[in-house]
DNA sequence: TTCGATGCAAATAGTTTGCATTCTA
DNA sequence: TAGAATGCAAACTATTTGCATCGAA
């Protein structure tokens, strides 16, 4: 399946950089492939861990770290709370409602105005997606007393 | 002068809200006017310590806190690192370069147009502010080498 | 058989909380 | 003088690091 391709590809990017590909790297990696969403290191460490009680949250750190080195992951901030994981190749924001927490996914294409704008304008690359965009939701929006 | 002005309105606001006007608040308050740009908790500490040594970190951010829900002061998450405060009444964007760190202003009117097509279209009322804009500055773009 | 990766424990950073005491209103 | 705010210490969450050991290449 193509599930089992990816996560072979990753693994050949590991190697490539001179990265070693061991029981721990294959497992989160395809934790992380099988989540492929809103994951933080302590779900990914979850997940892995039913399968490899041995497996450490340091480790899942660690390798998520590599593969951000290596332009596979990236991170985003949502409200307070962990980081969340997710592979590079589905670019998108989240808005955080900062009242009841609420996440709404938005195509990155929507930002991608501003995004030329700031880059002309101020000399800045914006990627957008990395911190969440925060905010109310309709419901918390009409119910904000103070 | 106007400072005090304020001061003395911020702490009019706290009293009418049953809240109390004491020696650590009238501090942090000032201290937060003085600074006025891109301080932490920490850094407020410090600068309240110089004159009131015994004033705890925690009072800092309990105040903080109460002036939050206040309206008054709204803090912003730079990449990694503490929360910055500020009042409310300058509502601006800050750009973070993911690998320097650079933080480079955007003026809130930048963001107008994105806040309202999300309110459109996303029945979200986004606060742009909340969150740091990530991404790479000049210099760093031209040397990003992975 | 070398050196990168791991497990574990401990450190760290930022922030929050419980509780006895203090002091504003 | 009631109860809000404080100081202090301790807890907590998310993450990082040091180090001895293990195992992929």
């Amino acid at each position: 399946m193509a599930r089992d391709d990816r996560l072979e590809r990753i693994l050949a990017l590991v190697r490539e950089r001179g990265g070693r590909v061991t029981v721990p790297r294959r497992a989160i990696v395809a934790a992380l492939l099988e989540a492929d969403h809103h994951v933080t290191a302590e779900d990914l460490a979850e997940a892995v861990q039913r399968q490899y009680p041995e497996i450490h949250q340091s480790t899942v750190y660690r390798t998520l770290e590599t593969l951000t080195s290596l332009g596979v992951v990236d991170h985003a901030h949502f409200d307070h709370g962990p980081a969340v994981y997710h592979f590079t190749d589905q670019p998108h924001n989240h808005l955080v409602c900062k009242r009841c927490g609420r996440v709404v996914e938005l195509p990155a294409d929507v930002l991608a105005g501003i995004r030329a704008k700031v880059a002309r304008e101020y000399d800045f690359d914006l990627d957008p997606t990395h911190f969440a965009l925060a905010g109310y939701c309709l419901t918390c929006r009409s119910s904000v007393d103070d």
